[in-house]
DNA sequence: AAGTGGTCTAGACCACGGC
DNA sequence: CCGTGGTCTAGACCACTTC
């Protein structure tokens, strides 16, 4: 007979829900142990098995480690690597607040390459919105935005100085982003450039060229970015 | 009563190597069903939790796609993006070959910064080993590379012109590289660095400080790298 | 309706770690 | 030694997809 499910949550998802409860609210530091899966199971009524799938999962997702013969212990809070941030979350997560000034926002339909990048039709419309990122009173990067202006209506009447658009396609258009693809190499400041960033002509700047997708694997948003090397570096993790 | 083990492998394992060497053979190809978890089961004498543990570990790996209702579903094949390679990997899945340049190769003691990346005393001593890479002819990167000395002796004698300094690590002293954690900005060339890139002064590169880590998060190697930004860059894949 | 994956039970033995 | 996680059984019902 398969365990009653109050609320429709499955039964491990509860039991990780309260783990992560302990966890978060600081009940439980990293490396403290973690109820064993007999306790577990004791605790909220479900078999070994359950409990242990309630434990693999929080492993999977690095919550926890699990020891044989040891047991299972808070792991220690994670370093997000590779992890797509919005502009506001990359500074919020070292302390900082930013801005944005936006240096210009119009619709395009002329741009073949980034189209196809965004697999809209050769002379799909899209909405380009270049924007001045700044830090602490400096010019920081400058970061050229392209989304379909179809599936995007109205974006550009949103006022972006105050929201990142990762929130605003999410809160207003439904759409989750869910991952990114970069391409990273480095290149000289243009007059232009040099000029907004504030940074001498031919100065090295980190260029990274970003296909943001939502889920499904859609193709979202294709951005372009300029940053000035003296203020900015990435930080990658490798696994083998 | 547990399924007694022929040779000590598990019996998820080898279901799992079974459908693993059907799809690298080529028997099964991206898109085709891969077997049920009930025939699976069956096929195997085994119980279907256990059939069950098997698929899920294959889906986790990203080799198959699980759809509920429908079946399980052989993955297409991962792009390997964010994945720790040699330099000779790396040429080697653009299907080039390239060599090295032994710049200079000596023991260094007073270098406390680079120690304690490597958690070694500051005056610890490491093996310094810095490199001209080359690709097609022409010169592509320059990388100094520091391992502690005591760890690795005799490496200095082993020829690295013709064999990754990785393979050297895991063939000859059983240490097995892990991941690593980059930082990577921009930077502008200096003479030196610019006579030995063939680039001109100034010209823009991409710098990369890299910690490798073996297994238990043992930090092993420390590198420095200079990479031509017109011969390189970088392929990024973030996760929201 | 038939088949699939998702969840779950109530047990069992094994391998390992720390005391 | 005892408790831990790792593997496994032989069933069950549910939710979902496909036909």
């Amino acid at each position: 007979m398969a365990q009653v499910r109050r609320n429709g949550t499955p039964a491990y998802k509860r039991i990780q829900d309260a783990i992560l409860k302990r966890i978060d609210g600081g009940a439980l530091k990293p490396g403290d142990a973690v109820d064993s899966e007999r306790e577990l199971a004791r605790i909220h009524r479900v078999s070994l098995m359950t409990a242990r799938h309630a434990l693999a999962g929080l492993e999977r997702e690095g919550r926890v480690e699990r020891r044989r013969g040891a047991g299972t212990f808070v792991a220690p809070p994670r370093i997000h690597f590779n992890k797509l941030m919005s502009f506001t979350e990359q500074l919020a997560m070292r302390g900082l607040t930013g801005r944005s000034k936006t240096v210009s926002a119009s619709v395009v339909e002329n741009e073949p390459e980034i189209a196809a990048r965004l697999s809209l039709p050769p002379h799909g419309r899209m909405i380009k919105l270049e924007r001045l990122r700044i830090g602490g009173d400096e010019p920081f990067a400058l970061e050229t935005a392209y989304v379909s202006a179809d599936d995007f209506p109205g974006l550009t009447k949103v006022p972006l100085e105050r929201v990142s658009l990762f929130s605003v396609l999410d809160r207003d258009f439904g759409v989750t982003l869910v991952h990114a693809d970069e391409e990273i190499d480095a290149t000289a400041a243009d007059p232009r450039t040099a000029d907004q960033l504030q940074v001498p002509r031919g100065a090295p700047l980190l260029r990274m060229r970003q296909i943001i997708y939502s889920s499904h694997g859609k193709p979202t948003i294709y951005m372009f970015g300029l940053y000035r090397s003296d203020r900015h570096s990435l930080l990658i993790r490798r696994f083998r």
